[in-house]
DNA sequence: CCTTTTGAACTGACCAGTCGGCACAAAAAG
DNA sequence: CTTTTTGTGCCGACTGGTCAGTTCAAAAGG
């Protein structure tokens, strides 16, 4: 609620030159902190210092702690999204086959931006970030979904799947997984879990 | 920290008794507040209020608002583990069966005792709750892991299967599942929502 | 009586947000 | 070319308020 930020529409999405360079710093520390912490043990003066700069300078680019949490969210969401949506629109031999794809996508994404991935599971269901979570669901689940449904067109999944629940179940799954992967078994190969969730999901786990 | 609290062991668990009721009644209070704004931004002052007792009681009882959440969890992850353990020991016709009826049992924990699943799923990898998360891992996610071991001596699952890590991948799927459909979709049946998830984990979703 | 709870006052630390000012570059004026 | 102005980004001390935890005398309870 400052008069100030967001003053130069010049530089559009504010990504370029030195003031995104700050934003971009901020972003960096905010969450490495608050997946450390947690949103409101992450005091502002931490953050600032931890990007190397002015407290000032985090109220001047965002003009409060929430606008600026709020950003990052975004920002975050946006890069997962597009992550997804790249690894959908690789071709592939079949819906399924593109699923994989998905899942593989998703946990390389946990992998290299695990304070993000641990964020995004705490404060996911905070009602404080309702319209996050709604781009979330669109543009994130969105991709599962459709590669669900299109795998129930193309003859691959049983008709009738409620691919809504299906497409929260492989997202959940596959985010709980890579957490902890990150947490507590660092060495343990990014494809061997793959190939478990995967087999999860393909009921190739079934040995009958 | 303080000299006060855990004053008499003769009560054991604490769960009979007056002094029984204030901290289930603060439990109770902790965790809806706690659901809704984060462990932070909740005040024991607020805490006190909810659950219609004095703030002095609270250290009384806990000694800090710290060991108050350390309790909590406890208590949860105990009610949870015991939950999963009832639904493995009851007879079933086969190891997957058993599987199902965990899935079952965790899909009804959370639809009962949802902000405590919240509070799990937040709070769950932050490292000051190490111990808390380390009796999880064994309590709670060890009833997936034995079950799913069985099933692979059983030839129901494929041999080799890392049950480490399907455990926990079942174990976030249902969590994530619940929560939102808590959080989003509360009509949507119970019993629809397992029949998905089984699906899921059996392979019966293949259409091939 | 001994335990538990109450309620209110107090402290000391901490924190989001403010504000006046500095640095610097590029444009405008001379 | 030199000087002045302007806009932008950044700085950091300061403020007003909040909160965990303490203390304690008195009451309630069993």
């Amino acid at each position: 609620m400052s008069t100030r930020g967001e003053r130069t529409e010049r530089t559009e999405r504010g990504e370029r030159g030195r003031r995104g360079d700050t934003r971009q710093r901020l972003y960096r520390a905010a969450v490495d902190l608050i997946a450390e912490q947690g949103y409101t043990a992450t005091t502002v003066d931490a953050i600032a210092e931890r990007a190397g700069v002015a407290k000032g300078t985090v109220f001047y680019n965002f003009g409060s702690k929430e606008a600026l949490f709020a950003g990052l969210l975004d920002h975050g969401i946006e890069r997962l999204a597009d992550a997804l949506a790249e690894a959908a629109r690789a071709p592939s031999a079949s819906p399924v086959a593109t699923l994989d794809a998905l899942v593989l996508a998703q946990l390389r994404f946990v992998d290299e931006y695990g304070p993000f991935a641990r964020v995004l599971l705490a404060e996911m269901w905070r009602a404080a970030w309702q319209e996050a979570v709604l781009r979330l669901r669109t543009s994130v689940l969105g991709v599962y979904e459709r590669v669900l449904e299109e795998a129930v067109r193309a003859g691959e999944l049983r008709e009738g799947l409620d691919t809504a629940t299906a497409a929260t179940a492989v997202f959940g799954m596959v985010l709980t997984v890579a957490i902890e992967r990150r947490a507590l078994r660092p060495d343990h190969p990014l494809d061997d879990v793959h190939a478990t969730l995967v087999e999860l999901i393909h009921g190739r786990i079934s040995g009958r």
